[in-house]
DNA sequence: TGCCATACTTACGTCGCCGTAGGTTACGGG
DNA sequence: CCCGTAACCTACGGCGACGTAAGTATGGCA
């Protein structure tokens, strides 16, 4: 449980201290940081801190306190620990869903699929915390409805996507929202999954999801390939 | 917020006051449980506290006076909040792993499939708190290894059945774990959706599940229908 | 009937954490 | 060089929750 440290932008806490000096000790002398950055850094931190001991887990004081920072400073931008939240998951959900959707330019449904779950697993991998954030409760009132978990939420988004394909293949689109929960959950918990074990390459995992939602247990093929093909 | 009225069982506080009279009040003449019962009492509370409000969330405090007692009874049984919440966990798993596994009976893999499918809405709807609690995060110590989720660690339990059958049908036994996850993940959101929505019927959407995991996206049928019947 | 184990209580100490009031330091422009 | 503003700090009040110490009712059993 060290303090010290922040992660990516600059807080090299000059504490000029040579020892025993008559020299006037000042206060260790902090960066000083303008508002944007400052607001990104505390960001990240929390993010992080979220992401490892959850809302309720993470305090302020441990979130200014990593930043070489006093709680003040947060209230001063956030408002409070229910503001930092907010802000880190609405980015989050942007960002994946961004990913997601963004990825998604192929016409047969089949490559759509692919390119879907690739692009989730690169979120995974990328953005490590923003998903665990996102797989965990959100314990603030939630911004879309009454929601039970984040990723339940992000799965409704892609219905639509579902939607339509479901409508110009001749199914029911009532079914559409059932069948998005059922593939996101799937390709959301073998993510996490994913994660602690790092067995398969990531281009594997997506081959043998693609191959399960595709063919079905029914019809799986042993050595399964992505048609599309990605960088990384 | 009320804290009246326990769930279950028999606390009925015979609060004998009849407004100013001179019998004496002799305290609120309570309910005296053997230590079996209170314990079970306490056990039951939890659960459904910790499904609405999460570990953290929930105070012992309030667990106590749900069932009408003061703190350090709960202390005296289960040691603290830990251990009372260890142990509803505890017999969450066990309880859902019995029901999952103590439904497969069938030779034929797709009928496997479908009474897993089957038995684990069962449970959800059965034991919907016990359900909501093994979906968050658990914070204690994992008992089993480290895991991120307890349905993550539920899933690693089914990896054996489909072990089995993907040695008998010349897989790698080694994705055994990758598609247990992803068969898991995919029955479990959908069944935290459904607990929302309630929109289909258990049956139907234990059928769509099935229609999606056998058959694939590729394959799947308008009007899916199970085979085996069940009561209920 | 009286005793004693068991079920239960009130009361407290303490700690962590939230959120704020009010003061202090650095930096840049006139 | 001076001064205002933006960035930041120390210090506190207060609440809620955990956990414990020590005492009180109760009911079965000798």
């Amino acid at each position: 449980m060290e303090d010290v440290a922040t992660d990516s932008s600059t807080t090299r806490t000059t504490s000029g201290n040579g020892s025993a000096g008559t020299e006037r000790p000042r206060r260790t002398r902090r960066t000083r940081m303008t508002g944007a950055e400052r607001r990104e850094q505390l960001l990240d931190i929390g993010r992080t801190l979220f992401a490892e001991k959850g809302f309720e887990g993470t305090s302020v004081e441990e979130i200014a306190a990593k930043a070489g920072v006093s709680k003040p400073v947060v209230y001063e931008h956030f408002g409070g620990k229910e503001g930092l939240y907010a802000v880190v998951v609405d980015r989050e959900m942007r960002s994946l869903l961004d990913g997601v959707t963004g990825a998604l330019t192929a016409g047969h449904p089949r490559e759509l699929l692919e390119q879907a779950a690739f692009a989730l697993l690169d979120y995974i991998e990328k953005y490590t915390d923003g998903f665990r954030i996102l797989v965990r409760d959100s314990p603030v009132a939630q911004s879309t409805g009454t929601f039970a978990s984040l990723i339940s939420d992000i799965a409704t988004q892609v219905e639509d996507i579902l939607g339509l394909e479901f409508k110009a293949r001749g199914f029911d689109p009532k079914l559409a929202p059932l069948y998005a929960q059922a593939l996101v959950g799937m390709v959301a918990l073998t993510g996490q999954w994913w994660l602690d074990v790092r067995k398969p390459k990531k281009a594997e995992v997506a081959a043998h999801l693609v191959n399960l939602a595709w063919h079905g247990l029914d019809g799986l093929e042993q050595k399964p390939r992505l048609i599309g093909h990605r960088k990384s």
